[in-house]
DNA sequence: GTAGGAACTAGAGTCGGCTCTAGCACAAGC
DNA sequence: GCTTGTGCTAGAGCCGACTCTAGTTCCTAC
């Protein structure tokens, strides 16, 4: 049931350093057990919340906000109304982000289209 | 009709520090004029191809990528089809990263839904 | 003519987020 | 029991993209 952490990165895309590095800077809701040997023991909500980790930091929330997010989240009942605020925060500036995105596409597939056509009609010259 | 390096950070909304580095990094056409005492002379087109050029730094385009677009319009005619590849890979990129975007914001908004249920249930018990 | 703001240069510093190194311990398969 | 791979730690290094500093010069308005 445990795992290594050369699976948890096979299963959440991160590399074994990327997995110690969040871990030291409080990524995890709380440090993975040890093996004898001194090797971290993960267990599935492990990857589940990195997952979800990775699905924020993969919309650009910093690594403090995931930290705070976390320790929220660590602190069990009670947070719920600061957790739910943080997320809409994000939601909203990536809704932004969406836009913004989608603004700088439109202008990029305009230039596109304008250099399509002039090469249709330098081709269609020759 | 000539524009100060101040004015052109007003227009393009970079800083007067970000328009000289991006001088320094080849972005632009070619190298402003200079006035009698040294300062930087900006003409209109200048300030268009800056536009265009927050544009693609703004959907992702690295400086190296842009600079090489940059050269291949200096060139002038016949790199055509290089530059509409160029912006074609750029547009691809931009939409994969839209579509992945798309995904964090289904799971955000799932994990949103879930707190507002979960509040409503608690308000509504108390 | 002088004060204050804007511009100049070269180069150093910052920041976020990894990524890698060194040197060593442990483990799994033959 | 030995090799090969995986893991450990602490800490250094890297990368992209700015961002700022220091010290100087230039322009504008009084």
């Amino acid at each position: 049931m445990d795992l290594t952490i050369g699976q948890v990165a096979e299963r959440t895309g991160l590399s074994v350093h990327t997995l110690r590095f969040y871990e030291k800077e409080g990524v995890l809701a709380r440090p993975p057990r040890r093996a004898a040997g001194g090797h971290r023991l993960y267990a599935e909500h492990d990857v589940e919340w990195l997952n979800l980790c990775v699905v924020l930091r993969g919309s650009g929330m910093p690594l403090p906000e995931i930290r705070r997010y976390t320790e929220l989240a660590r602190s069990g009942a009670g947070t719920e109304p600061a957790r739910l605020e943080l997320l809409r925060a994000h939601q909203q500036r990536l809704r932004d982000q969406l836009a913004e995105l989608g603004r700088c596409m439109d202008v990029i597939t305009h230039k596109v289209h304008c250099y399509e056509d002039y090469l249709a009609q330098h081709d269609a010259a020759q």
